[in-house]
DNA sequence: GATACGACCTACAGTAACTCTAGGTTCAAG
DNA sequence: CTTGAACCTAGAGTTACTGTAGGTCGTATC
């Protein structure tokens, strides 16, 4: 066919290293493709679809596990959408708390690039700020929280 | 000694599981503290204080290695200050990065839970929009990005 | 002093999500 | 037909932990 791919190929259409694609295909993420006669790969658009869609959601933060579910659900399309929907929600909490935290930590680290005029650690205080809880802004300090 | 800190003592007030805490020692980021005479880890007062500095910087997006370097400045008080606003700006820009792309992520997520409406995945589209790069908001899918 | 029992000990395997290496084969251009 | 980039497999290495197994210690209670 005009429009096979080979792994490389389909590494640079989705941004996605080569042996990242040949694990997801060890762990049963992305289909077995053709081979040529010569046991090479040969990819199709479809194959690129699902790539994009696993890789999209990598960055979108979803685990493996997370994507894993959704394809099976795009897989089977009669099925409730309720878990699209719970796992969109999980994944958007998740990401609120992320932004919360990153938001504190950036000031944080403002704060300690502005501290840090002098010129010895003596008059620098990001050493002092990174051990001393109760100047911190980073909520979430629990045990067990991730 | 008074002061002396069993390893569940010092996970509890950090915030850290015991294994992590040995672990650290194990990698040489935690000092190997004094033992009991029937071979039990006992820890001070800076022992907490230095594994608050580390759970901190975790917290905060730092590596272990950077907050290695950090801890190996700061074990040298005399040196210069430069080291310490590289790695803080270094941080600071990452940091900026996550919360662009995190951002992105959650109008994404926001969209999706909104367009999640019909009982059928048929009327969803979710899927649709974690394969369609062009329909979505997130930046840097560029190849071998962090 | 004996006995529980939770907290501690070591050593090692397992986790996620890749990433890299070695050593060999294939494909396509010149 | 040769060359060299891209491909192949198998397996080890990475980061930052987390969990397990099998045994020991410390202390509160009887």
């Amino acid at each position: 066919m005009s429009g096979d791919l080979t792994i490389g190929d389909l590494g640079r259409q989705t941004g996605c290293k080569v042996q990242t694609i040949r694990y997801y295909e060890e762990i049963g993420l992305m289909p077995k493709p053709a081979r040529t006669s010569g046991n090479q790969r040969r990819y199709n658009p479809g194959h690129a679809e699902r790539l994009a869609f696993i890789r999209h959601g990598r960055e979108l933060g979803f685990s493996l596990d997370a994507i894993r579910e959704l394809l099976d659900i795009s897989d089977v399309p009669e099925r409730s959408c309720d878990t699209v929907d719970r796992i969109a929600r999980d994944q958007l909490e998740q990401v609120d708390r992320r932004i919360r935290s990153l938001k504190a930590m950036k000031g944080e680290l403002e704060r300690m690039i502005l501290q840090c005029r002098g010129d010895k650690i003596a008059d620098c205080r990001i050493i002092e700020v990174l051990s001393d809880h109760s100047l911190c802004l980073v909520e979430e300090h629990g045990p067990a929280s991730s």
